[in-house]
DNA sequence: GAAACGTGGCC
DNA sequence: TGGCCAAGTTT
């Protein structure tokens, strides 16, 4: 063992709230690099380790379109929306000439559907500047969808800028890594000021990576793989036992829990009466069958009133879906009706529901009422 | 600064 | 099964 190293053991075993030093910040880095550079993940979004050095980098518009994806959302879950989303559209400028609903079906089922809106309000933005990213943070942070987080994201992962790229994941490990007790939110500028001790001059871009990857393989929220960390001998967490602990949250208040009633009107040929909400608020801008308000009183007295328009509603069942902020359950009737249109509504042919801007709640309510009738058709 | 804003996977 | 969590931003 490097005589540095042994003076920074015994710094950590002296405070117990990990070694903070120039030194020890330079060696985790170092480690998290070289692990980085043999056990990173291989994305679609991602170029290999070192990129920058070789002459090469990411394309900005892939390295946006990702991260804006992956805002709150899973790795897995955005996979396939980014491949479908490049293939589509390969460029900021194509993105920007595509029609606005198009890139809401293209969203459709990923969630937080103001991103999208985001997304192509700063495409068009960047298309009518000629189609360029802003290579800095604070010129990327004025762009619509783009906060602290993504502006720094971009900046050290595209500009290879030495950002202090601060997620969930990174909360997670530097919250270990110097045993922070402050709960989270409260302990976000002090972890803010750790990364930016800890962000080296040299690869930034893949040491954000290294962060977020070592999160969310090794340094994970349960059962952390501590044996496999390439900083687990300068983890403050470790040397206390029990990793599992950190970070600390305060608890959470409970969903209130809305009721409502949703409307499936088939058509002859089998076709589904739909409208659009609204551009703002929940669901915003997103496809859905007509339904009451989300707090009314459901029983038999009042579902006929609660009805869009008059029809031989039949109780169809009913569903459940939780979103972030109140849990929802839904009563859905259906009925066959003639081919007049209220106003504000469209028919949208069974072939077509699969394609259009349903949110998943809305895709539940409607194989409620007529079960596969959202699912592709495949073709025989 | 708190609240709004989706969804799916995991145990 | 229900609570927790995930590469956060906007208002």
């Amino acid at each position: 063992m490097a005589p540095q190293d042994q003076t920074r053991k015994a710094a950590a075993k002296n405070t117990g709230t990990g070694d903070t030093s120039e030194a020890g910040s330079r060696h985790i880095a170092a480690r998290l690099l070289a692990w980085y550079d043999a056990h990173h993940r291989d994305l679609p979004w991602r170029v290999t380790p070192g990129a920058f050095a070789r002459g090469t980098r990411p394309a900005p518009y892939r390295i946006w379109l990702s991260e804006v994806m992956l805002q709150q959302t899973t790795v897995e879950a955005v996979k396939a929306y980014f491949r479908t989303f490049v293939e589509k559209w390969p460029t900021v400028e194509a993105l920007a000439a595509a029609p606005t609903e198009d890139v809401m079906k293209a969203w459709a089922g990923l969630g937080y559907y103001s991103r999208a809106r985001n997304l192509k309000a700063c495409a068009d933005l960047l298309a009518r500047r000629g189609g360029r990213f802003p290579d800095t943070e604070a010129g990327l942070k004025e762009l619509p969808g783009i906060g602290v987080y993504t502006a720094a994201a971009i900046a050290a992962i595209a500009f290879d800028r030495p950002a202090a790229v601060v997620d969930g994941n990174v909360e997670r490990v530097i919250s270990r890594l110097y045993s922070i007790e402050t709960p989270l939110s409260e302990a976000k500028p002090e972890i803010r000021a750790l990364v930016e001790k800890l962000v080296p001059q040299e690869r930034p871009g893949d040491f954000a990576q290294a962060m977020m990857d070592l999160g969310a393989t090794i340094c994970t929220p349960r059962r952390p793989r501590c044996m496999l960390c390439p900083v687990c001998e300068d983890c403050s967490a470790v040397l206390l036992g029990n990793p599992e602990r950190f970070p600390v949250r305060l608890p959470k208040n409970d969903k209130p829990l809305r009721r409502g009633a949703a409307f499936v009107a088939e058509r002859e040929d089998g076709a589904i009466l739909l409208r659009k909400r609204p551009d703002k608020g929940l669901l915003g801008g997103m496809t859905e069958v007509p339904t009451t308000a989300w707090t009314a009183r459901i029983d038999g007295a009042t579902t006929q009133d609660a009805a869009p328009f008059a029809a031989d509603w039949r109780r169809a069942g009913r569903i459940g879906h939780v979103f972030t902020h109140f849990a929802l359950e839904l009563e859905v009737f259906h009925a066959h009706i003639e081919d007049d249109v209220p106003e504000g509504h469209f028919w949208s042919l069974a072939h077509e529901i699969s394609g259009e801007a349903l949110p998943t709640v809305m895709k539940k309510v409607i194989e409620a009422a007529i079960p596969g009738a959202t699912k592709k058709l495949r073709p025989h």
